[in-house]
DNA sequence: CCTTCTAGACTACCATGGTAGTATACTGTA
DNA sequence: TACAGTATACTACCATGGTAGTCTAGAAGG
């Protein structure tokens, strides 16, 4: 047996992959109406397959459909947002601890040059090269402890956390405290301080409930009701 | 706006909850051949249903499909039982030292009434119903700390340690352990001692890694090879 | 002007037919 | 007997037509 379903390119995974970026990436915002009509006309495919792609946004938590209604990008629900944020913390914070042992030179490169590349992305204030460094930098800790598919199943859980930092990093440009949080989680798994490292991925992942007031006040339209 | 999409009883739905259940208790067993055709047939509805709950259990990790080849009931990943027992692990230690504060008087009769039901199903030998209170014991610690969502997210990652459950349930009625565990889990946190209580969690979920080798070796094919 | 009712324009849902690609069983050949 | 080539019976994939349910704009009545 060859390659699997996912890896294809079929039309619906083409559809697929461009809503789902196009969701997360804050193009299609929160609220906005998805009929099948419309998305079979612009992909230039059926209805058919546009439906089975509203099928795993909906598994996803990206889209609620109404039936005989209408599909609708889902709103930002906060408490989802919270309970991410949570698992993270608590994931991350093990995770960390437990890198502290075993981090290998190829390892200690990997995240020096990821972090050399945040600065730079200070400097270009590119965004979406942020958010995509961010998400290496803790990937690669989850990694090293050989817990790459914890990541991936949190990352699949964390849609509206996700969307929460694309609003942030988009319209904030204040990513020194970032950027310094790296770089301290990164000194402490260096010198193998695991109450240290743990402590300051605590802070970091705590940064996003005090930015929630000032973007729920600034978007209110892109948030649930709680 | 009222009801939404997942709560209706369409055929979709009925055939997705129908056949998810039958594959999560080893009813389909893992690599069972599914097509479309056959499914819609015992189902009496079309195929293009059946297609749209085919990618909802591809999305969720229970089966695979191979284009023009064919739908298969996933094996159970060992890899995959691991990290969500990992997630796990981490997170109900951290749950059950919170819950040690603020556990009501509710909550206390909620879980002792579970536990004496566990003590009955061990008599009657029912496995499927030690199953369903084994999950209510472990999702109440949870919503006592206002992680119900927590909880769902962590269930919808961890069918495979489901389907491993269902197995080691089902065959190996050493169910005293369990039962005895969680009463010391319940008994730590009404008497307030965080540390026992993450401690005899961790435990509780590393038997599994034990089992783990009987049950690979008694049901070789039911594994995917690592 | 405000409310009630109705006709029409949507919506997602499901059935069905056709297509390209894959696996397999069979046939012909050495 | 062993093997190569081919026909056939599958598979999932996609296009399309019809249906019941929902929303909305406009007419009718107060």
């Amino acid at each position: 047996m060859e390659a699997a379903y996912a890896s294809r390119s079929s039309a619906r995974e083409m559809v697929y992959r461009s809503l789902r970026h196009d969701i997360l990436h804050l193009i299609l915002k929160p609220g906005t109406k998805m009929s099948e009509q419309e998305v079979s006309e612009r992909f230039h495919v059926s209805r058919t397959p546009v439906r089975e792609v509203f099928v795993r946004l909906f598994q996803d938590g990206l889209v609620e459909v109404y039936p005989q209604r209408g599909t609708y990008v889902s709103l930002i629900n906060l408490a989802n947002v919270d309970e991410g944020r949570f698992a993270r913390e608590v994931l991350e914070m093990a995770v960390v601890q437990d890198a502290c042992g075993h981090l290998t030179r190829d390892d200690i490169i990997n995240l020096e040059s990821n972090l050399a590349q945040q600065e730079i992305c200070h400097d270009n204030q590119s965004y979406l090269q942020m958010l995509s460094l961010d998400d290496r930098f803790h990937a690669a800790l989850f990694r090293i402890c050989g817990r790459e598919r914890t990541w991936q199943m949190i990352s699949q859980l964390n849609n509206d956390f996700f969307r929460l930092r694309v609003l942030r990093l988009s319209h904030h440009h204040d990513w020194d405290r970032i950027i310094a949080q790296h770089r301290a989680i990164l000194d402490a798994v260096k010198e193998n301080k695991p109450d240290t490292a743990a402590q300051t991925m605590q802070e970091h992942l705590r940064m996003v409930i005090v930015e929630r007031k000032r973007l729920l006040q600034e978007f209110p339209d892109y948030f649930a009701q709680p």
